[in-house]
Formats: structure tokens, sequence, C-alpha cells
DNA sequence: ATATTAAAAGTAAGCGGTTTCATGATTGCT
DNA sequence: AGCAATCATGAAACCGCTTACTTTTAATAT
């Protein structure tokens, strides 16, 4: 049933030397004279020999494999951040072992210490809670951890974003500024930290310095899904929001669709600015307005900085904060 | 550094037994004495003992981990099988090494003969060419392969698809039988055998049943991206086309807003279908006809048709195709 | 030539489990 | 009570590689 399968010993044993030696060669260790190097990767290329990671996992503890902890493979946001992942790790070598959470607590914890029985070398996560629990998980991995495009509010762990503060605070102003004074915001569960503590943080700051009234009715929170939005047209309406802030582009494109079915033109009557600047800006018509981040960055950035606290080098500030910006399009005036 | 890790042989010491037995308890083997059993239970608990799936698999040669080759993350065609392959993965506690192979056949080759050293127990692929080389590096893996929501064109390989000819045939009848005589086949790259001989053979189909002729010139190729899409539409007026299938829905939103910003009005006076009835044909506007596909399922049926080739359960057919449909929505009339 | 040092190669002990095989303890029967 | 059959456990080999340590070989110095 089982292909033979070569062994460093077979290796060893054709090449005359000792399985040691064929680990120096195999690993680039300096110590082996040319002329035995030779000699053995010729009869690793005679014998077609793989060295098994597995094995090579369990002597060396060190599996080059990384753990990546992602809420929600479909969503645009989380996927560009994954590309930038992805491509750094190949970059270093390092293969990727993809964990779907769901943003669900108890499969992060089931996620993370399956994670740590695989052993990888490091975690990126994507998540915005971070219970003790889940803390306790991380410790217990005994492997860095780095938090990607999600903000780990007891700054206890490095991590790479944007201002996410600063980012919303911009995009409700310029709602602002154009006459605004019922700006929606509309984001995922306010147990979310990004949303509870930075965006609605934004939010306020924009509003308050414009001596705008907090009004808790223009506070709606969902999940992040077209159809979510597409819902939530009418409560918007009832309201009377003129302008909405929303945390995802999906979301953003249901409360697109769902206000334009419902008759209200955008950006004529209703304004809207989105916050990933993901494809679906571009695809919706109108297009939307939104906050822009360096996806694919923040997740190689993430990646990158990994590879540092995996290697035990000196790293700086242990949160990288990266630039955003504001793109208008057609769903603002 | 590192925590101290406790091991078997802990358990083993601490509850008086010999590691066999505690790994005999760890893995369900009913041979134990009851009250052993949970004395060795006990000791786990208090010791916080969790087996290392690295050693675990250098011993038992498996390694309850799956490849994944994946062509592009952010295209939720793929995204969407995955989620399917993920969920059942879980199901049956088989994690998952994501490999992005941007459907680029070095890449493949690479990732292919990496999962190999990994260990992987199976792998499931996605992409639509497949050289000889690859096949050679299936092989070498030993472990068993199916290919998810693409095709193999020698039928060596399971796989789960749906009857993309008999698809392409009916979107493109329907076309016709609107009364086009002209119309596109825009999909990626003709090297891709869905591309060259099923959808296409499709389209050949359903235009010689309906005694029209084939133009080469209406058959476009190009990448699946929105931009690609958009970029289109010129060409597509050029040929004086009056519909359109396109092989993916980006791809499809591309040319449905390059054509609608060109001041065409579809359906009016362009149909379109797309291929994957992604959240992408529901965002655009107008909305996009699409052939339907279960793409949750198809992830998931491989998943579990994998399920059963790594436990070598017999299997039925090795090629299962699972329904399509045909949705209309406003691209066509 | 010989002593000294550095470079190259080998030996063997793990890494943390699984699993085969042997052995001792139980149980069932007559 | 005596013996076979069954169950529960342990001993130890092994999975395929890395690595600390030792030995051998080569190079350089004296």
């Amino acid at each position: 049933m089982d292909k033979q399968t070569v062994t460093i010993y077979d290796v060893a044993r054709e090449a005359a030397v000792s399985m040691a030696t064929v680990s120096r060669v195999v690993n680039g260790n300096p110590n082996v004279k040319p002329a035995t190097r030779q000699k053995v990767l010729d009869v690793i290329d005679q014998l077609d020999y793989r060295p098994n990671a597995v094995a090579r996992g369990l002597a060396s503890k060190k599996t080059t494999t990384i753990g990546v902890i992602i809420p929600d493979l479909t969503n645009s946001y989380f996927s560009e951040l994954a590309r930038g992942i992805d491509d750094v790790a190949l970059m270093y070598k390092y293969n990727i072992i993809l964990a779907s959470s769901d943003e669900n607590h108890d499969k992060e914890l089931q996620v993370v210490d399956n994670l740590t029985a695989k052993q990888v070398d490091g975690i990126i996560f994507m998540g915005n809670q971070v219970s003790k629990d889940l803390r306790d998980a991380f410790n217990r991995a005994n492997a860095p951890i780095v938090f990607a495009g999600s903000v780990d509010p007891e700054h206890q762990s490095p991590s790479v974003n944007i201002d996410y503060v600063a980012a919303v605070t911009d995009a409700v102003a310029k709602l602002v500024s154009r006459g605004n004074r019922r700006i929606a915001f509309v984001t995922g569960s306010m147990d979310e930290s990004i949303n509870k503590d930075y965006r609605l943080k934004g939010y306020k700051q924009a509003l308050s310095s414009k001596r705008i009234g907090y009004d808790e009715g223009l506070v709606f929170q969902t999940d992040y899904s077209y159809k979510a939005g597409y819902a939530l047209a009418k409560a918007l309406q009832d309201v009377k929001a003129t302008a909405a802030f929303v945390g995802d582009d999906e979301l953003a494109a249901g409360v697109l669709n769902g206000l334009t079915d419902a008759g209200v033109n955008v950006p004529e009557d209703f304004e809207i600015i989105t916050s990933n600047d993901t494809r679906f800006t571009e695809i919706s018509r109108p297009t939307m307005s939104s906050i822009t981040q360096p996806l694919y960055d923040i997740g190689a950035v993430s990646m990158r900085l990994l590879t540092k606290l995996m290697n035990n080098e000196e790293i700086g500030d242990k949160t990288v904060v990266l630039p955003y910006g504001l793109k208008k399009r057609q769903s603002t005036k």
C-alpha cells in the first residue's frame, strides 16, 4: 500500500556517510566538505529523497507551520488580509494551518488548543474579542501571536492595524461637514472591541467636535452580511437618518441596495461611507465611498512581524499602525 | 523559555501506569479497565496534558491534516467552496493546511511537494490544469486527492462538480431563446480545461442546436477580475455582441459595469448570464442572472469524499455531480 | 617531525508518541 | 480446583529526523 518512502538513513547508507552528515547537508550546515556535500546531494537526487517534515518537527521542535485564525473566509476583508499573510508566509517558507472561528468564542478556544497540539510556531489571530480563556489558550500555545487587522484592547499582544478611531472620526466628520446631522452608525456586534471601543469612539468624537448630540437610536448593530444591511433600510428611514457610517463593505452594500430599492436616492438623500475598501465598493452602484486601508499590507506586515517574533528578533513597537485614507466615490456627495 | 510541557511519560508516571496505557486511554482503545481509565483521565486533567500531534503524527503516520490547494483565496467562488470544506473537515477533526497556487503551475507543484513533506493525509485540489508533473506530484503524495469544483479532464482523480457542459448549454440556450444571435463567451484562460473542454463545449452545443454559427471573434479569454471585465466592454460592443455568458461573477460584474458606464443598457440592450451565483450577483445593479451551483456543498461533499478515501472506504462513483440551476435576475430579460 | 587547532564526520541520545508482542491477572467452565 | 480463554497491562522497538558530544582527519604552527 504505502509507497516505499526513502529516509535519511537510506541516503546515508547509499552515500556512505552518517545520518548526521546527510542532515547537515539538507539543512545547509556549513560543516561539510564540498566533496561530501556533493556526493550526498547526488544520492538525494538519485533516490528522490524528501525529508519528512513531521519527523523534523518532532526532532527540532519547529514545524515551520503557523496557525491563522480567521472569523470568516468568505468575507473579503479577511480574505484580503489572508492573502497578505499567505504571501509572506510563503516567502519565509511557512505553511499555514487555516482555522475558521466564525467569531465564536468556544470555537476560537478549541482552535487555539488545536493549533497548539499541532505545535505551530506562531499564530496570527483575526477577531475582536479576547476573553481571559482565550488569552490563557494563547499562553499555553507557547508560540508568538500577532493580531492582524484586529485589535487587542489590552495591548498585550502585538498587532497591526490602522488607527480605527481616527479613521472613523474622519469619515463621520466628512459626513457632518456635508450637512448631515442624523448619521447612523452601523456595524457588527458591540461585543467586538473594534466596534465598541474604537469605531464608536471615533463616531462620538466626530459628533461632539461638531456639537452634535449622540443619539443611541442611530446606532445599529447587526451581523456583517448583505442581507442584514438590506434589511436595515427601513429602520434607517424610520430614525430619519440622512447618512450612515458602515463598518463592513458587504453590509454597506446591503444598506445601499436596500435603501435604493426603497426609493431612497444615494447619495442625494442619503450618504454612505463604508470601512474596508474591498472590491464591493467598486462593484456596487453607486460605488461606495470608503475608508481605505492597506488590507494586503496589514496581512503581510503581520506575518513579517510574526517571523521576527518566532526568530526572537528584537522588535521595536509591538503594535504597528498603518496609514488609512478616505476614498470618495459615488455614495457621498 | 519554553514552558514546561507535560508529556505522556509524565502522565504515566503520575498515574503509575505505562505509557502504553495512557496512550490507550487517550485514543479510546477499549482494552483498559474502567478504573484505570478513570485514574489516567484524572491525571491527564490534573496535569492538563495535551498530546503532541507532531509526535503522534510521526508514530502513527497519520497527521489528521489535509492540504487544500486554492487558486485564489479572495475569489468568492473558491472561498465558498473552502467554507464547505472547512466545515466538514472540522466535523471529522481534520486540520487544513491552506496553500495558494495562484493557478500557477510551478507553484502548484511546489505546494504539492510541500504538503507531501508535511505528510498530509489527503489533498483537496482546486484548479483546472493538471500537467503530467503535477499528476506525478500527486502520486508521490501517497495520499488521496479530490478535485473540488474543478475538473479532471482525464477522470483519474475523484472529483465533485456540476455538469458544466449542460449548465452552460442551458444558459446560452436561454440567451438564444431571447433572440440573441451574437452571444459572447467570456471566461478565463482557455488553457483551463473547464473553459476549453467544458464551458466552450456547452456554448457551442447551444449555438449549433439553434443553428447559429460559431464565431471565434465572440470568444474572450481574460483573467477572472473585475477590472478585466470592465475593460472588455468596448470589445464586446465592437463585435456587436448583444449578450454574454461569463465564467466568473466578479468578471461578470466588471463586464456589467463597464457596459453600463459605456451607456449600454443591461438587460435591454445586452443580456448577461454569469456562472457562480456568488454574492456579487445580488450586489450588482442590475443584479445578475446566473447559473446556480451549490458551492458550499461542492466543498463539503468533496471533503466528505476525501474522508472516505482516507479511510479506505469503498466509494461508488469517483466523480460526483451535483445539481445546478439557472437563476433569473435583472441582467436578462 | 610534532604539537596545536580547526574542520569534518560519526555516535547515539533524544523528540513524544504508537503499536506489536509478551506476560500476568481474571474469568469462565467443567 | 484446574485449565483454557480473555482481558489488561507493560516492555520496548520504532517513526524519521536533529543535535550535543566525541572522535577522526586535515591544516597550521613550531
